[in-house]
DNA sequence: CCGTATCCGAGCCGATACTG
DNA sequence: CAGTATCGGCTCGGATACGG
């Protein structure tokens, strides 16, 4: 029985959808998820593939998804060594539960910009 | 046609779902929509309902989410005033999007906690 | 009841330098 | 190639007080 249409009365502290919202929060994290799917990938090639990130943040959100068991870290003995990031069955899922997310910006993004537009136009003609 | 199962070569700067993301990184914000689905609600009744939000955070966000077209905000002239916030057709179809993101929270928490006890015991095993 | 204004401390995050 | 270590600015966000 699924739950998402229920009303909740309440969200507290400690609920689920909180804590994995706090996850998502970061945004890098559902980024890497999402290139992970497509293929095993290397850090500096992770590097590249997210315009912006710095190699501290990217070290430090490989790490945290490799805690929460959404992907899994491969050291190959190779010189100089090769790591291999992959995404796991349970990142997998998650990935796809973020999907319509991701349809939902490429389709509706426009329009929100719209509205920003309008309000800030708003805003100024009562300002003045 | 979707997009959703192509492997993205980049995620740009500038790219909808990174900018999106953004805004769903705002924590609250989805918990706002979320409720608000349920039925139109005032200011304070929102903040008892989201355990630990403050006062700022509240007031800022829903700016956001206003400006972002995605609620609305209506003031009545009663005395003290009561202000009314309802969620906009464009908010909806987002928080649809975001259902199958809570669906998961809901049932894979457990497992990703899980994975973090052994991810932590294995570190210390290692440290030791 | 519904906010805004101000202060201020914690922690994020980029830059840089260094290691196996 | 794949990171760790350290420093410092800067933003986020909580606490508090005040106004409409």
């Amino acid at each position: 029985m699924k739950a998402s249409h229920l009303k909740p009365d309440a969200y507290a502290a400690g609920c689920p959808t909180r804590q994995i919202l706090d996850r998502i929060g970061d945004k890098w994290a559902v980024l890497i998820l999402l290139l992970l799917r497509g293929e095993p990938m290397r850090f500096n090639q992770l590097r590249r593939a997210i315009e912006g990130i710095s190699q501290k943040m990217l070290s430090q959100v490989l790490k945290s998804l490799e805690r929460d068991g959404l992907l899994r870290r491969r050291a190959i003995a190779t010189v100089p060594v090769t790591v291999e990031y992959s995404i796991t069955p349970l990142g997998l899922t998650l990935a796809e539960a973020v999907d319509p997310l991701r349809d939902w910006a490429e389709q509706n993004l426009k329009e929100v910009l719209a509205a920003q537009r309008r309000y800030d136009a708003q805003r100024k003609a009562l300002a003045a």
